[in-house]
DNA sequence: CTGTATCCTTAAAGATACTG
DNA sequence: CAGTATCTTTAAGGATACAG
């Protein structure tokens, strides 16, 4: 987080590139309030407690990421409003994977929180769960990095430029 | 990342928490580490290449926090090891849920990165899923946020202070 | 080899003023 | 309301010396 310390965009691991993009304590916030729908300046601001220059900073930043893009207002005013590109949408994997770890080791017995739920149903959602391509789940020591081309198995490019609604 | 800025420890969301716990830039790469059977100090040093002051600081606060514990050298000096509790384990699914999405979206075609495979076959994990109560897969737009006690689907706080091996 | 303690640099976070 | 531009603070990150 300081800056001309360490640089996360270049390593070969590829958590280091995604925390070079989302690793910062606002920009999962910013995301977290962009999947619920929050798309203008002032909510982002008001939701999060940010400074406005510092909100500004890292809206910029996740739009040169292409995480959100910025489309016209849909109110007809002359102002922007951020939304969430594919690539961006993507994240709620990361966010859900944050809040329920979050909620299980985070909070006191009792203590009042918020629960991430099914939108049509209203009932909670199942913990993530991994699995291998035969469908077994794996825990934490079912697994290990291994090298290989990066092209295999991913999409194209192109598609974390393509914006949500 | 500043300090006497914001205070994310202490709000209502389990994100804003968890980021607390584990949202700077080390952290997650350390437990990275520790999930890839580091334990020794030297070992993650050489593998963050992170001054060694910063790693000791990021060390202590994932002790405090619970995440990893120390216990005696396996080899039987009288140094310490560094080793994941359940509640550091458990961040296997937030490390899955970085990595594949630093994989999909944060490398050029035709990178060399790094795999996560199924220790047992080597093949690849299957992209995370998210699934509603019923088993109905969900997607980013069809969940959200609802306020509930969270004492009630939680185990004990006493699981994170459990240590792996 | 393991760390801790000091010192230094810098940029990230905040406050705030200002423009459209 | 939506942002940008300045200015200040401060602590995070780094280098390095030092101790067990």
């Amino acid at each position: 987080m300081k800056g001309k310390r360490a640089e996360f965009g270049d390593k070969a691991c590829a958590i280091a590139r995604a925390l070079g993009v989302i690793g910062d304590w606002w920009s999962m916030l910013i995301i977290r309030d962009a999947l619920a729908g929050k798309r203008r300046f002032g909510e982002f601001q008001a939701s999060l407690g940010l400074a406005k220059n510092i909100l500004s900073t890292r809206l910029q930043k996740l739009v040169a990421h292409g995480v959100l893009a910025v489309v016209p207002a849909s109110d007809g005013s002359a102002y922007k409003e951020y939304v969430l590109t594919a690539k961006g949408e993507k994240l709620y994997l990361l966010t859900v994977a944050l809040w329920q770890w979050g909620e299980e080791f985070c909070f006191a017995p009792g203590e009042l929180t918020y629960d991430m739920v099914d939108k049509d149903t209203c009932k909670p959602l199942q913990p993530l769960e991994l699995r291998a391509a035969d469908g077994r789940i794996i825990g934490p020591r079912d697994m290990r990095a291994m090298a290989r081309p990066a092209a295999d198995l991913r999409r194209t490019r192109k598609a974390g430029t393509r914006v949500r609604r």
